[in-house]
Formats: structure tokens, C-alpha cells, sequence
RNA sequence: UGGGAUGUAGUGUAAUGGUAACACUGCAGAUUCUGGUUCUGCCUUUGGGGGUUCAAAUCCCUCCAUCCCAGCCA
């Protein structure tokens, strides 16, 4: 399997990394022969309400990292706790993501709700051993007994309810007899805890909503805090890893994993999430776009999500190289998109196939080439790799150019054409620009040159250099492909920190779409999942929902760099 | 102002008492049949203040800043 092999091999080449402090915790653990077996078990525990994004690569990529690293095995548990925001929907994207950045948790597929009936036996011996109680204060009510931050709760009239009615009313929860809210389970820790997580946590709650996997089988569910740590133990995790903001709950796992019975508790640690700038990684926030059309979906190639990354034509493996070189700590802070940018440019140079595309088209009449005469010139696929081989294209007199490489009044730092200027048409001849037509507005509607029959394949006998060298395709040849220019979703580095709403961060120029451009006759062969360069244009994807043969569609990747651009920007052009 | 955490170039991450470094970004240059790639160079760093020590990013004290927590969400 490819994903497993590009494992391994990540495994060898980081070697020479200094560790992360949850190796550090590993390597420990292992000397000191703390670890059943001498077997690491992680799990990626995500909750499916939503669809896996970018911020989860780097928790799938430490679990499965770490369990390939030193030889243990990495669990898939689908956190299945709050039937009514889970959807199966979620469940099969969550899987196919995973597998897609080359992941694999073989047989160890597990849902915390394979061990309902367990947490269910606990929770009535915990009540037996009068350590949990059946309260039934309100919400509302709830809330005030809690405390606040800085004050203590108080009990709970409920807390000292006679254990055999305890039990007798869970049961009664369990079997529907009662509404949702009427009544919680609750564990009797401390109400007056400077920790509010301990502060009688509610263990379980009656909820009606129909459950993805257990259906209508079950009325009451177990809370985060009371499931994740037994799933853990039953599971036989050894080291299990969260985001920062569970550090407040380690107590509450502590608690759960010392109830009586449990086997070698797990222990949890905590890293920083991750954020990037100009995204938004909140499942909530995310979740509001597509329900409100703000973008086309999940898999909308602007979403920070795994599939909209696939399907915009990032690699996993840019992805993966992204995440390790952010690093695991502690530190709660924003990586730059840059960054990320940069991980997926560098994979992609070595591996897109080139190809030329001319997005935004200029007429150009070779004066002096054969009217109705086609040569086929080889373009390299990639000259980062000699291996790929070359591709035909057509050229002939008419072509198209991009608008933007002809100027008729060229600024100081320009080479590429304009009148008298000679450049080279990549792959194929030296062209220089005689004149040109224009309509009645003065605009122009094409270019004149002339080319020199010598620099047939792009270079001359006598040696000599052009500066500018522009990609084009024969007007006749060329096929017309829809292309999606995408851009950032958010304009903002930290979307809704001005406003105090994130929609009114949304960039508007995310996605501009052109309808026509004209693409060399090879990338009609393109599919969805082939890496391309349009050269000098940027990195792109035929869009695996919307691209047929009859309606060809790109996805713009990522722009190539632009040294020029930003030159441009400098003399205020 | 209760509790829990975190502060190292613009950003992220190393250095665990012994010369503060790597990558990205930015800037400058060279190379180039992509103004891409590649290569070279430059810029910029230990939150503040005390203390211990021959020596502190690292140990101690103190202050400051930032983040998380008051769901019957995870």
C-alpha cells in the first residue's frame, strides 16, 4: 500500500529530528518498562459531527505517527456519544480522509458506543458504591448550583438520594420513562472543586435523537468525560493524546480510569491545535458555511477540510510534510499559511505534470509562418524529473498568448513582448512583435511577429539569449476548459477578529472563475487526482465533481511564486 | 480578581547549566527554455525585573502578557 510505504519512509527520514516532547514522554515510558508489552496504543478519537479538516491532520499524523514510529498500532474510534449532531454521512467521510493521507487502522475500527453496555455496568456500580447519583435539578438549576470561577458550587439536594432509589430511577431513564432534561446521572466528586470540570460532572443524559449505529436502542448516552477514558482503557490505549483545552478534564479522566475494575489506566496528554492564519478551523463555523451556501460544500475546494484540500489538488504527502515541519508543542500559536503554501508548491514541482494553458487570451499572428501549416513540438513533462518523459504540441500560425505578456508601451523591468522585443515561445521559436491591430476603441485585438526559422525548439545556432519566454497554445488546436482560480476563503490573517464576525472576513475574490481558456490538446487527457502545472501559471487539478470530457474543469491548486507580480506591486502597477 | 497552561527572530520549532539554531516569510544577488526551480548571502530572537552560578533560554523569586474552563457538547 502506497500510504504505508510513504509511512516508513517518513519514519526513516525524520530520524535525525530532535524529539517532540510526547517522544520524549514515549521513549520514557518505554525504558522505564511502563508500557504493557512494550506495545504503544494511540487512537484518533474524532466525534463524527462534521468533516475532518485541516487542524485534524496534524492529530491524525501524531497518533498514527507515533503508533508506526515505535511499532504499536493506532486505533479509529469514532467518538459516537451525541447522537443528535452524528450523521453516518460524517462517519464515511471521516474513514475515506484518513485512508486518503495514507493512513490505516487495519482492524482496530472502534466506536465508543461498541461499549455502551459497559459503561452502562459501571455506571450502576458506581451508583451502588454510592459514588454517583441520579439528580434531577434543571439546566437552568444545574447552572447556578455549579459555582462560578471563582465561587464554590453547592451540593445538589439530590446528591444524598438513598442509593436504591439512585438505581431505580436510572433504570427507569433507561427504560424511556422519562422526558429528556427530567433527570442526569451525576458523579458525586466535589462541588466545591477549583476545578469546575469536578464539580459533580453529569455522567449521563436522556436524549431521544435516533443514534447513527445503535438506533433507537438506547435513550440515555454517556458524557465525553465518562466515555473517552474508559473507551481508552478498554481499548488498551497507552498514550492518549488531546488538544490543549481537554487539560482542565485530565482530572475527570484520572477519575474515571481509578474506577474499580479498570486495568492499567491510560494517561492523557495534551498538544497545542493546530492554526493557520486566514483559516477557520472550527467545525461549528465551518459547518455554517455550507449550511448557508457560502460555499458549495464540504468538499468545496476553499474549505480547510480534507476533502476540500484533496479536491483542490493538494498532495498528503505536502500535507504530511506540512504538519511535521509545524512541530508538536504546547505553544497555543497561528502557523502561516505560507507555509503551507510553500509544503505544497515544493511537492508538487517534483511531481506536477507541465502543461500550457493561456487563461486569459491574446491573439498573435506569426506574419511569416506558412498559412495552414502545423509542426508538433515535444514539451518535457516535468524537468524536475528526466524520467516523465515529453508530450506533443501543436504549433501554428495563429496562437494565443497571455494578455499580460505583451505590452505595447513596456515599463522599465518588463522582458517580455512588445514591438521590436524578441521572446521566446516556449518549446518552439524566437518571435519578435511587429505591430499591431486594434478595433475601433483602440483596444487590441492581436499581435504581429515574425519568427525566425532558425530557433526552431527554442534556441538558435549563433547562441543568442532572449530574456522573456512566454507559453502559448495554436488557436486552432487548442481545447477550452473552464478554470476555478481559487483563492484564500477568508481575506482577513484572523477571520472575524475586526468585526467580531467572521463572515465579514470572507474574501470575495475567492473563487473567479473563467469560462474560456484554451489548454494544449494533452491536457484534455488530465483527470481528477493528476497533479498539473500550467505553466508559469500556477499548479492545478481537473475538478473531480464538475470535469467531463465534453466540460473540462480546473481547479487552481496554488499560484506558482511571482517575483514579478511583487515587482509590479513595488512600482505601483 | 478561582483553577489549569504557555511565553525563544515576523511565524513555527530546536537547544535541558557550557558559542542561541533550523525551516518558512522578507530582502539582495547568481543560474535558468517557467519572472518557476536551484544556488548564495543578508535581516531579525530567549516577555520584564531580581537572584543562584565561573557560566542561565535552561535553576529560584517576582511581576507582566496570552490562551483554556462555569454544556444535560466533544
Amino acid at each position: 500500500m502506497e500510504g504505508l510505504k510513504d509511512g516508513i519512509m517518513e519514519t526513516e527520514n525524520t530520524e535525525a529530528r530532535p524529539l517532540n516532547f510526547l517522544e520524549k514522554i514515549i521513549e520514557d515510558d518505554l525504558k522505564a518498562g511502563r508500557v504493557p508489552d512494550n506495545v504503544i496504543v494511540t487512537r484518533f478519537p474524532p466525534e463524527p459531527n462534521g468533516y475532518l479538516h485541516i487542524g485534524h491532520i496534524k492529530s491524525i499524523c501524531i497518533n498514527f505517527g507515533l503508533a508506526q514510529k515505535y511499532g504499536g498500532r493506532c486505533h479509529l474510534r469514532l467518538d459516537d456519544t451525541n447522537p443528535a449532531k452524528e450523521d453516518m454521512e460524517y462517519i464515511n467521510s471521516i474513514k475515506s480522509d484518513i485512508h486518503w493521507l495514507g493512513f490505516d487502522w487495519g482492524n482496530y475500527e472502534y466506536y465508543a458506543s461498541d461499549y455502551y453496555d459497559q459503561l452502562f455496568d459501571i455506571a450502576v456500580r458506581l451508583i451502588k458504591e454510592g459514588k454517583a447519583y441520579v439528580d434531577s435539578l434543571t439546566p437552568e438549576e444545574m447552572k447556578e448550583y455549579r459555582g462560578t470561577l471563582t465561587e464554590p458550587g453547592k451540593n445538589s439536594p439530590d446528591r444524598d438520594r438513598p442509593i436504591e432509589e439512585n438505581l431505580d430511577l436510572f433504570m427507569r431513564m433507561k427504560n424511556g420513562e422519562f422526558p429528556e432534561g427530567k433527570y442526569t446521572l451525576r458523579a458525586k466528586i466535589d462541588m466545591a472543586s477549583p476545578n469546575i470540570n469536578m464539580r459533580d460532572p453529569a455522567l449521563y443524559r436522556i436524549k431521544y435523537a435516533e443514534h447513527p449505529r445503535t438506533g433507537k436502542k438506547w435513550c440515555i448516552y454517556p458524557m465525553y468525560d465518562f466515555t473517552h477514558p474508559i473507551s481508552d482503557a478498554i481499548e488498551g490505549i497507552t498514550h492518549s493524546i488531546c488538544t490543549l483545552e481537554f487539560e482542565d478534564h485530565r482530572p475527570a479522566y484520572d477519575w474515571a480510569t481509578s474506577i474499580d475494575g479498570i486495568e492499567h489506566a491510560p494517561h492523557q496528554y495534551e498538544f497545542a491545535r493546530l492554526n493557520i492564519n486566514y483559516c477557520l478551523m472550527s467545525k461549528r463555523k465551518l459547518l455554517y458555511l455550507v449550511q448557508n451556501n457560502f460555499v458549495t460544500g464540504w468538499d468545496d475546494p476553499r474549505m480547510p477540510t480534507i476533502s476540500g484540500i484533496r479536491r483542490r489538488g493538494y498532495s498528503p504527502e505536502a500535507m504530511k510534510d506540512f504538519v511535521s515541519r509545524v512541530g508538536v508543542a504546547k505553544v497555543e500559536g497561528v502557523v502561516d499559511y505560507s507555509l503551507m503554501e510553500f509544503c505544497v508548491r515544493e511537492d508538487l514541482n517534483k511531481r506536477a505534470k507541465r502543461l500550457m494553458a493561456v487563461l486569459d487570451p491574446l491573439k498573435i499572428i506569426i506574419d511569416n509562418y506558412p498559412e495552414g501549416q502545423v509542426e508538433y513540438f515535444e514539451a518535457e513533462n516535468n524537468p524536475e524529473d528526466p524520467e516523465s518523459g515529453k508530450h506533443k504540441v501543436a504549433f501554428s500560425k495563429e496562437l494565443y498568448i497571455e494578455k499580460e505578456d505583451f505590452m505595447e508601451n513596456p515599463v522599465k523591468g518588463y522582458h517580455r513582448l512588445y514591438p521590436g522585443n524578441e521572446i521566446r515561445l516556449k518549446h518552439a521559436y524566437y518571435v519578435t512583435a511587429v505591430s499591431v491591430d486594434k478595433d475601433e476603441d483602440g483596444r487590441i485585438t492581436a499581435v504581429h511577429c515574425t519568427y525566425d526559422p532558425e530557433s526552431k525548439g527554442g534556441t538558435t545556432a549563433d547562441g543568442r539569449k532572449v530574456k522573456g519566454t512566454s507559453h502559448w497554445v495554436s488557436a486552432d488546436h487548442a481545447l477550452v476548459a473552464e478554470v476555478r482560480q481559487y483563492d484564500k476563503l477568508f481575506k482577513a490573517e484572523c477571520p472575524g477578529q475586526a468585526t467580531g464576525n467572521y463572515l465579514d472576513d470572507l474574501n470575495p475574490d475567492s473563487l473567479v472563475v473563467i469560462e474560456k481558456a484554451y489548454i494544449e490538446e494533452e491536457a484534455g487527457n488530465a483527470k481528477p487526482g493528476d497533479y498539473l502545472q500550467f505553466i508559469r501559471n500556477g499548479y492545478y487539478m481537473a475538478d473531480s465533481k464538475d470535469s467531463t470530457p465534453e466540460h473540462m474543469v480546473f481547479n487552481r491548486t496554488v499560484t506558482l511564486k511571482d517575483s514579478w507580480s511583487k515587482m509590479k506591486a513595488k512600482m505601483g502597477l
